[in-house]
DNA sequence: TCGCAACATGTCTGTCTGTACATGTCATCG
DNA sequence: CGATGACATGTACAGACAGACATGTTGCGA
């Protein structure tokens, strides 16, 4: 349940309503741990039940504006201290790449021109949005030095995942002659197949 | 809905209980898409009623191997050719970076210090696997090729996370002398906080 | 003053996902 | 022959999450 913590994250910069805290997450946040508005003010009633947060403030339009309780300050501060990270991850670009021996030659090297295309695209987007940092654009809080450690991370993985799709495009591992033509060949049965490719073929 | 096209893919490697794909899932694919058997014996379920895969053969203890259909094998092909990749991902550790300013500096470079081990002793491990799969040990079926291409990729973002955990841990960012200490400071009512860093400090 | 865009908050429904519980089979070893 | 462990499949339930729907407010420009 890290999207919890992440409110109450960004709660302790001060205070915001789900509003506020929708559009962090669908700008910055967004791209490491999605949330959408549904859930972030459900989650914000449960936080104000727990005694973790509290309305500051009603302004206008209805708007109401959260504050974190000290309760709330020490949990975040327990969790980033405490709690074990989870570092099992999901990114459908990897999970594809265990069947791209499924697909045409042809398309396997047009979609891995056009990953690389993207992650190039990103990690630029976000290096130049650090040199902003760098520059001292934003300031220099506390909160704007983490975020630019963050960042950093994005740049890098980004960047990683370009040289990725390259060295695939490069590569001969999947120029070879029988690669995408596979046929899935199920002996009739009777006939064990060649290979028992699916019970061995496995890894840590 | 990657879980339902993973198995075709793993299907369309030869046929397979549901108990081998749990397994395979929490091998290697459960790195970058974690699966529980009850998922997948009900997302098999599903494939069956639909008509993408079939029992082939039913062993002892009651194991049920399924094996693809056409149609399923097309499906398959068509989810890699056709639909648009998702490149949004999950990961808690680039998630926490962004709290680490309510870190108190001793535990953030501790922490950051095991995240760098972990993450380096995760690309160690998966370099010496991608070596075993380059002197041949297991074959060179177009699976292992592309098995070898996810692998790279693998290591590429572990080694990615590695230099950048240390790189947080050098870099003077947070190192200044304000770091951790920083109190949220919530202006009394009628007291305007000095920076409204929640309004304005978001990014693309 | 009309309409639009941005602000702002919510509900509802269905699916996905993870944990816990439950059951039964087969082989092996002591 | 009894225990154990790996094999094998499932159900039940709760919580997370996404998408669609619904509603009302405020400011601004045509």
């Amino acid at each position: 349940m890290s999207l919890r913590h992440g409110l109450l994250g960004l709660l302790a910069e001060g205070p915001a309503s789900g509003y506020d805290l929708a559009r962090r997450f669908s700008e910055a946040l967004g791209s490491v741990w999605p949330a959408q508005h549904p859930q972030i003010y459900s989650e914000l009633a449960r936080l104000e039940t727990a005694g973790l947060i509290e309305v500051e403030s009603t302004g206008p339009r209805r708007r109401k504006a959260y504050r974190i309780t000290d309760e709330g300050l020490a949990e975040v501060r327990r969790w980033l201290a405490e709690v074990e990270v989870d570092h099992t991850f999901r990114m459908e670009t990897l999970f594809r790449a265990y069947f791209f021996w499924l697909m045409d030659p042809e398309d396997l090297k047009a979609h891995l021109a056009k990953e690389q295309l993207f992650f190039a695209e990103t990690a630029a987007a976000l290096r130049g949005y650090a040199a902003t940092k760098d520059r001292g654009d934003w300031g220099t809080s506390t909160q704007t030095r983490a975020m630019r450690i963050a960042l950093e991370a994005g740049i890098r993985i980004n960047e990683a995942l370009a040289g990725w799709a390259q060295w695939a495009q490069e590569t001969d591992i999947m120029t070879a002659e029988d690669f995408g033509t596979a046929k899935h060949q199920q002996g009739a049965a009777g006939t064990p197949p060649t290979t028992p490719a699916n019970q061995q073929d496995t890894e840590p």
